[in-house]
DNA sequence: CCCAATTAGTGTCTCTAGGATACTATCCTT
DNA sequence: AAGGATAGTATCCTAGAGACACTAATTGGG
């Protein structure tokens, strides 16, 4: 009776460790690997959480990385499965799934604002890994009190996920664009030119935005109060949905 | 009385020429790089739509690209503009705003649908291209009939359009994983390890979820219903929040 | 009419990254 | 002590972005 072969990249993901202690013994292992890569990624973006880099910082070679890892590729969804765990108290309380839910997404919202990066992968599938299925069964925990089914609970808990990233994406976006007084003169220039590209004749509705006093208060707290709207916004939606 | 002085890359976007009828005539112009790179990127991928591919695509040496580009991440820029402009007929009609945002949104999965690619970019700030500016407009417009403010309506705007991102990002990560034998293999033996994996006392409500059979039809059709269900979920919120 | 300014496209170089392959070093087991 | 197994290294290759100095093709002015 085989047990049944778990895939290299799965046995990783899982720190399943190969039992092995014959041969030379490591300096390393995967979690000092993506460690010190979540260390740079975290400190410089994703893009700084090179190979190289990644070796430097741990006094070693970047050839000796393939021993942990398998792959950049690999390395990358490592970091995305480690990175912020889900904190205990999501699991406990009992509270209407209204409030757990809403609880979820702030959570996720704090793990994209501590690991900026997360916002820039690309899923390629489901949560395989533990912290990923940590999160995603927070999340279907969070609806237990909903009447809905699984389909829509998953389909809910992927909205309020993807949503999050949007807004942390967002956020991002725009909290780059706040350099010194050269920056600022750009966007001057920038908003000026807008104005006089964006025809009233051709775009009556954006234009008509633009001549509002919409964009005026871009404030440190607006995000927040965004945040909630489009929360609440999509939890009055899933509450339309679970009648 | 000076004109204001329009950023080069604005100029570009917007494809206002400089005038000039001197020196050596150009083979190439913005337009040309750009559809290039396009197409590229249509058929294999961002990751295909590199400066030398894109330069021997025109029959040209890569640096040549930069006397109409400025950088790499500019020519992207461009490439996420020009790509799909929206459809004529989105800027017509005058139905209920349910209505017309399902449409738009719709129209927006069809763009991603014809251009993977655009999934996988990065939104660095508002819209600032013509096309950009015309799909805002697009949405807004769509919203008319609405009762909700300016700020409401942008924020609706962009909830609905992360979601169609999102959806897309999934759909094309579900799609990417249909090989061959091998592959039907490798989920086979992935599914059996993550059902083991998957500990019920540790992770109960998704261990629930990988028990039941929610995932055994994965069919072709239940994307559109997928997408449907969503959609319908936000646009119940929107109309929670327009009253 | 020709020359000089102007603009388009080229050739060559550098830097950085991911990764393949063959090697050496170090340890455990027998 | 020997030898097999495993960890980490040295050296190579490919590919992309971009800097810089170059040549080529125009056109407008003297």
């Amino acid at each position: 009776m085989d047990e049944a072969p778990v895939p290299v990249e799965l046995a990783r993901l899982w720190r399943i460790s190969s039992e092995t202690r014959r041969g030379r013994p490591a300096r390393l292992d995967v979690d000092a690997v993506v460690d010190a890569a979540i260390a740079l990624a975290d400190r410089d973006g994703l893009a700084a959480a090179t190979l190289p880099k990644v070796a430097e910082s741990l006094g070693v070679t970047k050839m000796s990385l393939y021993r942990h890892v398998g792959s950049k590729e690999e390395l990358v969804a490592l970091m995305a499965d480690a990175a912020g765990p889900p904190p205990a108290d999501l699991r406990e309380g009992d509270g209407p799934w209204r409030e757990r839910l809403g609880a979820w997404a702030e959570a996720l919202a704090d793990r994209l604002e501590r690991h900026p990066w997360l916002a820039d992968l690309r899923v390629t599938g489901p949560p395989s890994g533990p912290n990923g299925i940590a999160w995603f069964d927070a999340g279907l925990r969070a609806m237990r009190r909903s009447r809905l089914d699984w389909g829509p609970k998953v389909r809910t808990v992927m909205i309020v996920s993807d949503y999050v990233q949007g807004m942390a994406r967002l956020a991002q976006g725009l909290a780059a664009g706040r350099g010194g007084a050269d920056q600022a003169a750009a966007e001057l220039a920038y908003g000026k030119a807008m104005a006089a590209l964006v025809d009233p004749a051709r775009f009556p509705d954006a234009a008509a935005l633009f001549a509002s006093d919409t964009f005026a208060d871009t404030g440190a707290d607006t995000a927040e109060a965004d945040f909630r709207f489009g929360l609440d916004l999509i939890l009055d939606g899933v509450a339309a949905q679970a009648d």
